[in-house]
DNA sequence: AACGTCTACAACCGCGTCAAA
DNA sequence: GTTTGACGCGGTTGTAGACGT
């Protein structure tokens, strides 16, 4: 089915926001509530495409938007959810509140993804729950009821595992080639055990549960796992030995082949 | 100081989904 | 059942500032 541009381009300013337009957008959404962002240009007085008001606000503008560097628990955070969620940027700022999708995707983008060219996930990691949504923020019914089937649909249905990234698309991010050539000369074609190299254990059993400990895959001295019913325990279980290969010491082949079974991520993302 | 290169991140683009008409 | 249009997501591009020579 063929689609209407967005909006009318022609005349529409592009590129950076001004403190200005910032404040007209702000103020309008302050009033008017967000939404209706085909028309919000026009009555707030923007140039602007109403997708780009729309990111504006969310990934800048809103006041739950947490500015500044990502924390090193935050990064583990990111690096354990996109081991197994793979580029669901939306799914993965979830679990971190005050932290947009788009902040997520650049910082992976700009330093996660060379700094991990690939590695097992971490079978201790329990993501942190997502924090519930913010009562203030009116949403239009059609909105909530999309939101809610998607949610559904996410904990039910087949998606997408990552494939184990080529060295080559990974560090290919934004890059000219003549670093790619050196970096690849410098990393040779290890794929697997760079985070054991980077020391980064932190024990943050008191924010979800398990420690986190990237480096050691099998061994498992977990605090957090003692609390899991059974149920619970035995669809971690499967879920690690679905993911993770201990025995190869790779990826499983179902998660090459690409696809997880909905009880697994529905646990794994509770 | 001038220039070229690199990096981080803001913003844009295209597409899929889904509700309403 | 089909079409339309808004919304949201993920990939990609553009660019300002930092850094190196």
């Amino acid at each position: 089915m063929g689609r209407a541009p967005c909006c009318e381009k022609v005349g529409l300013k592009r590129g950076r926001w001004t403190a200005e337009e910032d404040e007209k957008l702000r103020k309008y959404i302050q009033e008017n509530g967000e939404g209706c962002w085909r028309s919000l240009p026009k009555n707030a007085g923007l140039l602007r495409c109403g997708k780009s008001c729309r990111l504006r606000w969310i990934n800048y503008l809103r006041s739950d938007v947490k500015r500044g560097n990502i924390s090193s628990q935050e990064e583990e955070i990111i690096i354990n959810l996109h081991a197994s969620m793979g580029n669901r940027w939306s799914l993965i700022a979830a679990h971190l509140p005050g932290r947009t999708d788009n902040e997520i995707k650049n910082y992976w983008n700009s330093h996660l993804s060379r700094k991990f060219h690939g590695f097992r996930p971490n079978p201790q990691f329990i993501p942190p729950p997502p924090p519930p949504p913010p009562s203030s923020k009116p949403k239009k019914t059609k909105n909530s009821n999309k939101k809610a089937k998607a949610a559904a649909k996410t904990a039910t249905a087949a998606v997408v595992m990552p494939t184990t990234p080529t060295p080559e698309k990974e560090s290919s991010v934004g890059r000219p080639g003549k670093e790619r050539e050196s970096e690849a000369r410098e990393s040779g074609s290890s794929m697997v055990g760079e985070l054991d190299d980077l020391n980064m254990t932190e024990d943050l059993s008191g924010l979800w549960g398990p420690t986190l400990d990237f480096g050691t895959g099998s061994e498992i001295s977990d605090p957090g796992l003692g609390q899991l019913d059974n149920s619970s325990l035995q669809i971690y279980e499967e879920t690690l030995s679905w993911i993770w290969n201990d025995e190869d010491d790779k990826w499983n082949s179902n998660v090459d082949n690409g696809e997880m079974d909905g009880a697994m991520l529905s646990w794994l993302l509770s």
